[in-house]
DNA sequence: ATGTCATTTTAGTTTAATCTAAACTATCCA
DNA sequence: TGGATAGTTTAGATTAAACTAAAATGACAT
C-alpha cells in the first residue's frame, strides 16, 4: 500500500501531471509521451513514469517489444479521501501520522524491487 | 487568486504538513510552532509559514507581541475539487492546462508583495 | 548468435527547494 | 529612548529532485 503522502507529491509535480493528462484515457508508450515533450530526454521521462507507477498512479502492460502506459484514476481516491478526511477534520491527526511518520526524511528506500515486469 | 497547483505543492511537502497538523483547529504562534520540529531554525518555519500563506492554506493575525496562525481548511476546497473534476476525467484536461502552464518552470515571480501585515 | 527497436538504469550534472546563521523589523514596556 | 521579545528576511550552504548522456536490458526478428 503506498501511501496518499506519496500520491501526493507524485501528482505535485508539473511534469507528472503533464504525463498524467497525456494517458488519462489513452494508453500510450513511453516513445509517444516522450513525442509529446521533446524538451527533455527519453530517460528523463522513463524516471517520471517510474516515480508515478510506484505512486500507484500509472499502471502498464507490455505488448510486443512495446510498453503501454495508462492512468489509475482510482488512485486518486485515496488522495481525495485524504483531502475529504483533512477537511471535516476527522481523524486525518491521527490517521495520517503514522503514514506520514513512515515517510518523512527517510533516505529514499533504495527501490530495487520490481522484478517481474511482464504486464 | 491561487492556482491548484500552488496548492498542490504547498500541501506536498511533509514540514508543511506538519505545521498544517500543528494549527488545524488551534491558533498558534510561530514559536509555539518552531517549539514542537526542534530540528529546524526558528527561521526555516517561518519562511514555511510564508508558503502556506501564500498558498491560501494558513489565516495569519496579530494578539499583542504575537502573531497567530491558523489552517484555512477552505482552501482545500479547491484541491478537492480539482481532484473530482480529475476523478471523473471531466474538464480536467482544459479546465487546468492553462493553469498549470502558468505555474509551470515561471522562476518564482519574485514576491515582495504584503505591505499591512497587520492582521 | 547478431541486430534492431523500445525502454530502463546508472553515474554524474544542473536546477530548485530547504535550511542555517545572522541581520533586520516590529511591538511592547520600562 | 533602550532593551527585551517575537517574527521576518537575506545571503549563502546543504540537500533533494530532475535532468542528460551513455551504457545496459528485454523482446523480437533474422
Amino acid at each position: 500500500m503506498v501511501s496518499s503522502a506519496t500520491i501526493l507529491s507524485a501528482v505535485a509535480s508539473p511534469r507528472r501531471q503533464e504525463i498524467l493528462r497525456l494517458v488519462w484515457r489513452q494508453e500510450l508508450t513511453a516513445g509517444a509521451i516522450h513525442r509529446s515533450m521533446p524538451d527533455v530526454t527519453f530517460g528523463a521521462v522513463s524516471l517520471q513514469l517510474r516515480s508515478l507507477l510506484d505512486a500507484g498512479l500509472l499502471e502498464a502492460r507490455s505488448e510486443k517489444r512495446n510498453r503501454l502506459y495508462r492512468a489509475r484514476p482510482q488512485a486518486l481516491g485515496a488522495l481525495a479521501g485524504m483531502l475529504e478526511r483533512m477537511w471535516d477534520d476527522k481523524l486525518w491527526r491521527l490517521k495520517l501520522e503514522a503514514e506520514l511518520e513512515e515517510t518523512r526524511r527517510g533516505p529514499r528506500p533504495n527501490r530495487r524491487r520490481r522484478k517481474n515486469r511482464k504486464g
